[in-house]
DNA sequence: TTGACATATCGAGAAAACGCGATATCTTGA
DNA sequence: TCAAGATATCGCGTTTTCTCGATATGTCAA
């Protein structure tokens, strides 16, 4: 857990609306119609549909998750020529320890 | 507590080592000589040996404490002509429980 | 195999943050 | 009142981040 990137990832405001509107993807996105059944309820949401939401390019909206992901606030998987990201909540919880046990 | 502009603040090597030197100031920096007896023991250092422990300019070091302090990483107290700066544990702790309830 | 669509990567101009030196302000002791 | 030391603020060149359009890559269906 790369404690600065992070904190620079998160501190970018769209970034962060995001990371929240993950939080509950019923909420704010449309259902993910091409995604098989077995994967529905475990929060995974297309990036199309996350940069209509946000308002902002593809390839802002392409960079900005992949730059989450690698930091590990997100989770990724390809289904077809769709990429879906998610949540680690794993992460946003060893965070939220860290940063009261260690910062 | 503004989390976007927390995560910038934090989102500094130099800024974050601040806050983590600041968690044990008898382990990072020479007594304070110059503060009286009964503030002893608070946490309080002043900025020239924050200064000089970061090996940051003057100006540098004063504008990073108070974008700290801004964002309610730090409290300050004057002493004289000292300006001595300590860490806002309940900030802290606050910023925790918000990544671990509602990031 | 090819066309269409989704996503990823590249390159660049604009905006923000960085971190410095110079200078101003504040406080104390002479 | 004045000089000296500590801190705060200002102005500025440098570096990084932001965000876009253009283009490349990957995937599926016909």
């Amino acid at each position: 857990m790369n404690m600065e990137e992070l904190c620079k990832t998160l501190g970018n405001p769209v970034r962060l609306t995001i990371l929240k509107w993950l939080k509950e993807p019923e909420t704010y996105f449309p259902p993910m119609s091409h995604l098989p059944e077995h994967e529905h309820g475990k929060g995974y949401v297309c990036v199309s549909a996350i940069q209509a939401k946000a308002e902002i390019t593809q390839s802002t909206a392409s960079s900005f998750l992949a730059m989450m992901k690698k930091n590990g606030l997100l989770k990724s998987k390809r289904i077809g020529q769709w990429t879906y990201y998610r949540r680690n909540e794993e992460l946003i919880q060893e965070l939220a320890r860290y940063i009261a046990n260690n910062l």
